[in-house]
DNA sequence: AGTAAGATCCAC
DNA sequence: TGGATCTTACTT
């Protein structure tokens, strides 16, 4: 059972917005084409003046650019970049408008119009198992079908339509009960590390990614003490 | 103007 | 472990 998501739900600290995104749906509909995600990994950023640290992982670490604009509006829109000049990457921007945060959406289990997801993923790479197809954010942008940078800024609360898509985030009627916490994929030096254990997954999901250190991260995990445990 | 480093994925 | 592929942000 889901409810639409309101601005309200979603103006919370990201860190504290990021668990209870944890078995919400995201409904997609481009170029007609509808999916439905529900979403089992996610991972927290802030940004400059966010909360009460700063976090130097996030792409929003030192204040208003032409590329993370969107994370500095209003909530429940979607903040969509370009990951190594390939992946398009979805985060639900979170926090009150003015301050910068989002929840980047790295795992999903596709219900419906899984046959839409694997034609999308197949363009594009590879397709593997069906578990595969929306695990880690690269994969779940395919998945979805938002790209960047034309639906970076889509409204996923009220559904505008915004360059052909729709998308709506409706959240679970009561919280994810198993979540589990770690560090960030792939985020570099200690922003990587359990001094941000900002990454939440539902406990033993198939469709969470695997973990991996970011550039950095496992010395500057070492030098704080972090141990393999703590990973997962 | 030049360059290095990516919130990744895939093949070797 | 390195290549793809291109944008961004920072250095000269």
């Amino acid at each position: 059972m889901t409810r639409p998501a309101s601005r309200v739900d979603l103006a919370a600290l990201p860190v504290e917005v990021a668990p209870t995104l944890l078995g919400a749906h995201l409904e997609t509909v481009v170029a007609g084409e509808r999916v439905v995600l529900r979403i089992t990994e996610v991972e927290a950023y802030h940004g400059l003046g966010t909360g009460d640290r700063p976090d130097p992982g996030s792409h929003a670490r030192g204040g208003p650019t032409a590329r993370n604009a969107t994370m500095w509006g209003e909530p429940g829109h979607l903040y969509v970049y370009l990951s190594h000049g390939i992946h398009s990457c979805v985060n639900v921007v979170c926090g009150p408008e003015g301050v910068a945060g989002g929840v980047l959406l790295r795992g999903g289990e596709v219900l419906e119009g899984a046959d839409v997801a694997e034609r999308r993923r197949r363009e594009r790479g590879v397709v593997r198992a069906r578990n595969d197809l929306a695990r880690g954010p690269g994969r779940l942008g395919d998945a979805v079908g938002l790209r960047h940078p034309v639906h970076d800024g889509i409204d996923a609360v009220t559904g505008a339509e915004h360059a052909g898509a729709r998308t709506r985030l409706l959240l679970p009627e009561h919280p994810a009960s198993a979540v589990s916490s770690g560090p960030r994929v792939g985020v570099a030096g200690i922003a990587g590390t359990t001094a941000f254990p900002w990454r939440f997954w539902l406990t033993g999901d198939p469709t969470v990614s695997v973990f991996r250190w970011g550039r950095g991260a496992a010395e500057a995990a070492a030098r704080q003490g972090d141990t393999p445990s703590m990973l997962d």
